[in-house]
DNA sequence: CTGAAAGCGCTTACAG
DNA sequence: CTGAAAGCGCTTACAG
């Protein structure tokens, strides 16, 4: 009893094997096959535990039914959220799904890119921003995909993420309510189309009030060692005296940035507001617990894997819509404003 | 020029398949093809960008060059670290990695054993109590196995974890050298070894010093929903008013135990000495800066799969040796002690 | 409704 | 050193 096989199912049945097949593959509607052989086969699968060889219908059909995540950091807390989410929802539908962290690094993206194209039947990517030639080629190999996080404006991929622009722009005017008047925004610098639009609503809300000043905007490069970000916050806080509102664009900038303004006794909120992108456990536990705009990690997985699967069900002819989703994300105030 | 196949290599290279395949595989040498003829071929190759066909040879060779990680729940800071460093050096010896997570939940760490037993080459599992059965009979196959945060004391399966009673130990020495009385210990009631060798550890040199009471134990029940721990908590710490210090097994204890002696206005460390197993963010940010017993995360993916890759590599002959490595933690002190 | 047969793209003993 | 051939375990058009 080494390995069975569809033809160890069908001699014990006493059918074909391609009759076994459809009754596993569920084809036996299609191929009506009589209800009492379908309850014959599938007791004997049972009996014996009869599990088929991925490899060989692999070989066969073309579809592996693993999925690809191409994440920026498997280990940041979003990131991670995201990768349960897309498994959860894969498992139900009969797929696995394989990983791989860019680091934001072009080269690493775009040779995960390559070494999974042939094993995996569509792909999850947040791209960095030189993964564009990489993901555009994928896209003529009629390979499904779908952007997560971030997306080309300029490209007919299909993607879902949260509303960065409208996620801001909440945020920026709910501190202006709040009477604040130096509204510093804090970034980095990735020349990705999330971080664009959320410092874009941030300059467009400060604008239309009157209160945008160029000094308020912090942009910072993008470090692997992210303790860097703490002094480069602490001398712009201590170079911009009078703000008395801060929104930090990405969890690690915040995360950073309220140790920067603890470093220097800066109260928060009672002299600096302060609200951040993304949520984490640090923003919800910290005292003051930091208010977030939250990003709605599970929705963006079913979104995403929703827009997956239509590709992967489409089938070569049918092309599936080139749909982008944006979800509304959350405002959630805590007491750091 | 749809998918090119070896064949087509070897059409172009003017040879047979087998030699294109000796090469592709790198052994050219053991077959002693001319180097002339290999680098031809490779050149081809290069050329064409001839990519093999995984689920080809898999069905041939049997392996998938895929590894299973079924850990707790890959959205927890330490488990999506462990990912990622499994991820990093799987990649750097051809293995992709799918990964799922229990929840701790039984029926949910056998079923992803089942689902992936056929689809993987080998295994890396943090079970939970009621796994051990799944565990014991994938054992039996021979899959290559090896277990990590935890494990079976009594089943000679590989393991790949940190030292647990080791850490406590000194974490608890460290406080008693600190001239704390009424050290407490907050654990959940997993029955996972590694909780009680933390818990045992803790036990053993209160009990040496003579300063052990069964009113500084807190076993709490595993929660799906973490918050359920503060309020378990924080009744825990106003029933016992004389306690100066704390060590929480685990990290999601330590960040709902703070919480609760931030509510209770009790003073860390003036009042309270606090310590937590596995490190976190919030650990690090947190004011005053939580004290911890950290896992290096990267050591213990790099031993299990070590660990793994003896065994996959062992063949079905030559036993790879049951092996478990203890990986000693780091004690960092910060604020909180 | 059911079965026989081809073929997916590899790898590997085997023969030379 | 190299090639011809079998076969891994499926699925699916085809024939009945």
């Amino acid at each position: 009893m080494k390995h069975l096989s569809i033809k160890d199912i069908a001699r014990l049945a006493g059918v074909a094997p391609s009759t076994v097949s459809f009754v596993v593959n569920g084809k036996h509607q299609e191929m009506r096959i009589s209800e009492e052989m379908v309850k014959h086969i599938q007791a004997i699968i049972k009996k014996t535990g009869y599990i088929p060889n991925r490899a060989a219908a692999s070989l066969r059909t073309g579809r592996t039914h693993v999925i690809g995540l191409i994440v920026e950091d498997i280990a940041n807390a979003f990131f991670a959220s995201l990768a349960k989410s897309v498994e959860s929802v894969a498992a139900k539908v009969g797929y696995r799904v394989v990983y791989g962290s860019t680091e934001n690094d072009d080269g690493k993206g775009n040779d995960l890119i390559q070494l999974l194209a042939k094993q995996v039947d569509g792909f999850l990517i947040t791209p960095s921003t030189g993964m564009k030639a990489g993901v555009q080629a994928l896209k003529k190999t009629r390979k499904p995909l779908v952007l997560i996080d971030r997306y080309f404006p300029d490209e007919e991929i299909p993607f879902a993420l949260v509303d960065n622009y409208g996620g801001v722009s909440q945020a920026t005017e709910y501190l202006i309510e709040k009477n604040k008047k130096n509204i510093a925004f804090v970034n980095v610098a990735l020349d990705q189309v999330q971080m664009n639009e959320r410092e874009r609503a941030f300059v467009d809300v400060m604008s239309r009030r009157g209160l945008f000043h160029k000094k308020l905007l912090l942009r910072l490069p993008y470090y692997q060692d992210k303790t860097q970000y703490e002094p480069r916050i602490r001398s712009f806080l201590q170079k911009q005296p009078g703000i008395d509102a801060i929104i930090f664009a990405t969890n690690y900038l915040g995360m950073f940035g309220i140790k920067a303004l603890k470093d220097l006794d800066i109260a928060i909120p009672g002299k600096v507001a302060v609200l951040s992108f993304d949520d984490t456990d640090l923003f919800r536990f910290s005292s003051p617990a930091i208010s977030v705009i939250s990003q709605p990690v599970q929705e963006i997985a079913a979104q995403a894997m929703r827009l997956l699967l239509d590709q992967m069900n489409a089938g070569p002819k049918k092309k599936a819509a080139d749909e982008g989703v944006l979800v509304p994300p959350q405002l959630i105030l805590r007491n750091s404003v």
